[in-house]
DNA sequence: GGGGTGACTCCAC
DNA sequence: GGTGGAGCCACCC
């Protein structure tokens, strides 16, 4: 199976972070790029949420979001459902952006740590 | 192999 | 805080 075997592992190491995020709380996909060691990455990263509906376990992708803290995958989830699960975690979602967005960010360096 | 695209980020204004 | 431009890298014609 000679697929492209780097992408595969970092994308598998992205799912397993995204996988860890708690509920209600957020990161971005910046972050995750940084923690994996390709802080240039972030496009990646969404790419391989893009394609993450297919992994399993599933990966909660909606806590992913931008250095802003916009909703930039909302429409890859359909209308509005993105930003109700994000409500439905206790996380207010007020114009595509998340409020109080620092307060809610996760660091996935905490996890890093503990592998 | 070349060119366009994107669930991004950084920097300047 | 918003906008615009450049950089990055895998994927899909």
């Amino acid at each position: 199976m000679a697929v492209s075997e780097t992408s595969e592992r970092f994308n598998e190491l992205v799912y397993q972070l995204v996988r860890a995020i708690p509920e209600g709380r957020v990161t971005s996909y910046g972050a995750i790029a940084r923690v994996l060691g390709r802080p240039r990455n972030a496009r990646l990263v969404g790419y391989a949420m893009r394609v993450a509906h297919e992994a399993y376990p599933p990966v909660p992708a909606h806590r992913v979001l931008n250095s802003s803290g916009s909703l930039t995958a909302k429409a890859a989830f359909g209308g509005s459902l993105m930003q109700q699960l994000l409500e439905n975690e206790g996380i207010v979602v007020e114009n595509d952006r998340v409020k109080n967005f620092r307060k809610v960010f996760w660091e996935p360096l905490g996890v890093i740590s503990d592998w």
